[in-house]
DNA sequence: TAAATTAAGTTTGTATTGCAAACTAAAATT
DNA sequence: AATTTTAGTTTGCAATACAAACTTAATTTA
């Protein structure tokens, strides 16, 4: 037992633990669907990164990228996938046990 | 207001925001000085991932390194400094309130 | 109606990483 | 004398995060 949440640190899924990732998936869990210049808007970053980010998520199968249009102008829908929904609240579970470990 | 978290968690401390920089520091915290061989144990990497990661720590001023001997053997010590300290409570501190803000 | 601007993204380029493997240097053991 | 162990550092490389450049199409302006 004893130190055995320093190994649970080290091994926190290198998908999400990553600044913008983290606010990407913590925005997706309280909405069904985001589009994308909702989260680019919120999170104050550039498209280019938004959307590499978004890529990373996807092909880990975090979320779920559907192509669609608002009129006649692209529209990208994003939502958090079970696995995605999973994994985040793991992660977040060992992120809070560690802090209550540190006595902070 | 508000979302005001989620830019703190972009802006989070790189240095600081590495798993085992993490876990580095972590254990700095509760001993005035831990040798290489002591952090190497209890975090179960390779010393040259170690090394790398002490370098950059030292680096960015959080740790002092000071090489001694012991008999004749090389004797490696390490320990966070005011600003290491500063920042990595920082650091907690901010992720603290995230979690608190999840709802987790 | 041609030119410029805006919208909504994607792709490219690059400097930085994290890590393992290889290496160094000296001491201890066989 | 040769091998192994100890205590690290350096090297090599694949993966990354981000900004800047680009694409495509719609809208506005002159």
């Amino acid at each position: 037992m004893e130190n055995n949440i320093l190994s649970k640190i080290i091994a926190l899924d290198k998908t999400i633990h990553e600044p913008v990732r983290i606010a990407i998936l913590t925005l997706l869990m309280v909405v069904e669907k985001a589009d994308f210049i909702y989260l680019k808007s919120n999170l104050q970053i550039t498209q280019g990164n938004l959307s590499s980010h978004l890529c990373k998520l996807e092909t880990a199968g975090y979320v779920e990228i559907e192509k669609t249009f608002k009129g006649k102008r692209p529209l990208t829908l994003i939502k958090v996938t079970e696995e995605g929904e999973k994994n985040f609240k793991d992660y977040l579970l060992t992120i809070k046990s560690f802090i209550k470990q540190s006595g902070i």
